[in-house]
DNA sequence: TTGCTCGGTTAGTGAGCGTTAACCTCGTCA
DNA sequence: TGACGAGGTTAACGCTCACTAACCGAGCAA
């Protein structure tokens, strides 16, 4: 159960100890001694809680794959039955998505840096959960933009997620503003970059926008 | 020397291969073996050409920092030479990280993804050469959107990296428009969330912008 | 009390891997 | 012709590291 915020079963607490040291040194960077050193028990004692190394990598990948996914869903079924418009569904997911990229730093990080590592059906399953995320975003996007086409839309959200995912990758977070402020800054940029995506599509054309209505990026 | 496309030296060659390596399956991922066969030589021969695995990547890693910067230090000559707007530079800055990040994904991918792995002086040499290029980015970006604080033009600066950058992620490649239309798409994207950036700052407010000015995003 | 399970411990093993050693074979140049 | 250096080869060494074996003490049920 846990009621709430629990004091973090041990299982927990080492995921989250060695997601931390994987971000920051990368997998094979960290042995089992260090992650078990981590948590106040040292080495072997790890293998009374997970059968290997590999498979915390495995239950942390699919762990936020499956969060990220489920967690979209949810602000879809949520405008959906709010009734919202396109452009505040894709303001949800984009705020939902800034969450995890400020709050699971190094999940983030793991999430597109240590992927291979995985047995093939680890990988094949978080492989398609990220795809069913990215449709999911393809979707929301089309609707605000319906000038764009898929495959730039498909590239456009890819490219966004490089953009919020991009805070981690800073060395020392203190160049940021403060967290609200970074989050709605990633927020503005997200919706600018969508915005200018349709602006003429280049070769393959399309034609029909016009002035479109949901943003207004000024100039665009 | 070498006139232009000649014969790659093996060097060249194993760094070649070394980049791609690495980007696939991590640095710690690869062995030595496996370079040298990948150039047809075998394991310990690379040492005829190398100290050590270690070298490989810092000459990889200080060679895309450096081509970066001093890329970006070109472009800015040139900018300044032509006595183009601070708009037209920024949009050659971009145009030329995302041939980078297009022509060169291995490097750009183990750019900010093996850093860590380095010899304390050669990280911080790449440290500092990053750096330089961001602040170079941040110069411009701040003449062609006066509104954003410097806090967050530096951050939109590390996010828009972020979405030129997110191409080598993609599994597989083929999912992406034709590359001239990918360019222009990420191009188009870029600056849209520099446009976005100054929306309005949030709490740290410096008041004044209202209905600002200096925009323009749309000819440039 | 006895005995079992849960979650630790330390010592050890075996594989993988970076690196070195020793040797070989060309082409080149005096 | 003969020395030599550049660029290979294979064999071996030594270290690191994931994982296993064997043991152990506390809590707890019968």
């Amino acid at each position: 159960m846990s009621s709430r915020t629990d004091a973090p079963t041990r299982r927990e607490q080492i995921l989250g100890e060695a997601a931390r040291l994987f971000a920051e040194r990368g997998f094979h960077g960290v042995g089992v001694d260090e992650i078990g050193a981590a948590v106040g028990i040292s080495g072997p004692g790890l293998y009374r809680h997970f059968p290997g190394k590999d498979a915390m990598l495995a239950e942390l990948l699919v762990g936020i794959s499956e969060r990220l996914y489920t967690g979209g869903r949810r602000c879809l079924a949520e405008s959906a039955e709010a009734g919202l418009a396109p452009g505040a569904t894709l303001d949800a997911l984009i705020d939902r998505h800034i969450d995890f990229a400020l709050d699971d730093r190094a999940l983030i990080t793991l999430h597109d840096r240590e992927l291979d590592r995985l047995r093939d059906s680890d990988r094949k399953l978080v492989r398609q959960l990220q795809r069913q995320y990215v449709e999911l975003w393809v979707g929301v996007v089309r609707e605000v933009h319906p000038g764009l086409p898929e495959k730039e839309a498909r590239a456009s959200v890819h490219a966004v997620f490089g953009l919020l995912n991009s805070t981690p990758h800073l060395s020392r977070p203190s160049a940021l503003p403060d967290r609200a402020t970074t989050a709605a800054l990633l927020h503005r940029l997200a919706r600018g970059a969508f915005a200018a995506a349709e602006g003429r599509g280049g070769a393959d054309a399309d034609g029909a926008d016009g002035a479109d209505g949901a943003r207004g990026t000024a100039g665009a």
